[in-house]
DNA sequence: CATTCTATTGTTAGAGA
DNA sequence: TTCTCTAACAATAGAAT
């Protein structure tokens, strides 16, 4: 385990052209991370709305924004132009102020609908499987909907119940289930320039709306 | 001019939003001081072009840009349209959609949701009132693992069988969503570090539903 | 809304992985 | 390219102007 000093700390440079094309580089990519750190910073603790547009030296786009680049842009945009349509910038800027709840609402339905479908697959196997006399056991075709989730919600608790006595009874045949397999439970962090090892949570740090930057979209 | 220790110097802070207006204000000034000089700095020693746009929390609009913010934003905007082929066309071509028309969708499909489930919890309760016609539906605790796992391969099977059923009814009440909707990396709107413009914000497709149907944060 | 003054906290240059 | 480590450097919270 050898120590050794294996740097001389932080050197102060001049504010000038880095020369060496790999050290400007790096540098490039550091001082990008803190300003967009320091930019989210600013967003949360002032709450306010922030966009940024960086070309890398290789000329490469990079972006950062609150709640995103082109709305705020365009605000910017609009409020140095003098006014032409009114009424139309008024329904622009309105619903791009509103993207990102729209954004998530959709989401929210979209995984509705995925819910719904699958319970309707559920459904349609209690109807195979009894072939009774009741309206909801009519072939499926027959079916709205509705009766089709009607019965899933049918289906789906009875499966619960089954789940919970199946468990009762493996447990009672062997007792050595070790708790908690794999029961993590949680979703991806929204690791966003975690740097330095600083540990911390970057995505509390961040505008509550950084939340979707890993939003993930319900697939149909 | 005494001059005493007046200051304990910096105190750490946590990244939130503050919540004194005067303190914000002071915040914000230094801050988005800061955040001009991080830029500038990295336009020299990087040689590279930013554009930073800021309202305050007072809703005045600071700019930062070397050379200027228009120009570096329009070649962010022109860079990135032309980028998606298949995809950005299908999000114009929906951006392009009549927003009435969507409104009307999205609010249909949200009632559908909710009247889904009621009717859900409804037949929760006729589920109830029937479980003891058939062995499969007596309490689930009096059947034995047996039956439990056959039950359980049956529900299996059905649900299968059932899909195309659901399907084509989820289908007829709702074809307002692309197919591909949410895929390929769609679903990441607010970028961070948006390289290339990779993230389309697929919101902004849709119209401003969102005070319309008024859900802020209601959940089905 | 901008600045000054300090003690502190935060950032990052350089070298290596 | 991105991350780690360290020490040195820079930014800034709080109070006051």
């Amino acid at each position: 385990m050898l120590k050794k000093k294996s740097s001389l700390g932080r050197q102060k440079i001049p504010i000038e052209k880095i020369p060496k094309k790999s050290h400007l580089q790096v540098t490039f990519s550091k001082r990008r991370s803190g300003l967009f750190k320091k930019a989210s910073e600013l967003c949360t603790l002032c709450g306010v709305e922030i966009a940024i547009v960086v070309f890398s030296p290789a000329d490469k786009a990079f972006s950062f924004g609150h709640p995103e680049v082109e709305s705020i842009v365009d605000r910017y945009l609009s409020r140095n132009l003098p006014q032409e349509s009114s009424a139309l910038q008024l329904v622009e800027a309105h619903r791009n102020a509103n993207v990102r709840d729209l954004n998530a609402q959709l989401t929210q339905l979209l995984n509705h609908l995925t819910i719904e479908k699958k319970q309707g697959e559920e459904i349609d196997h209690v109807r195979k499987a009894r072939q009774m006399q009741n309206w909801w056991e009519n072939p499926i075709e027959e079916l709205g909907l509705n009766e089709l989730v009607q019965l899933k919600v049918s289906i789906d608790d009875l499966k619960k119940n089954i789940g919970k006595i199946a468990s009762k009874c493996m447990m009672e045949q062997s007792n050595m289930f070790p708790p908690n397999i794999g029961a993590n439970g949680f979703g991806r962090y929204n690791n966003f320039e975690n740097k330095q090892g600083v540990g911390i949570n970057i995505a509390s740090t961040l505008p509550n709306a950084y939340n979707y930057l890993d939003f993930r979209h319900g697939y149909l």
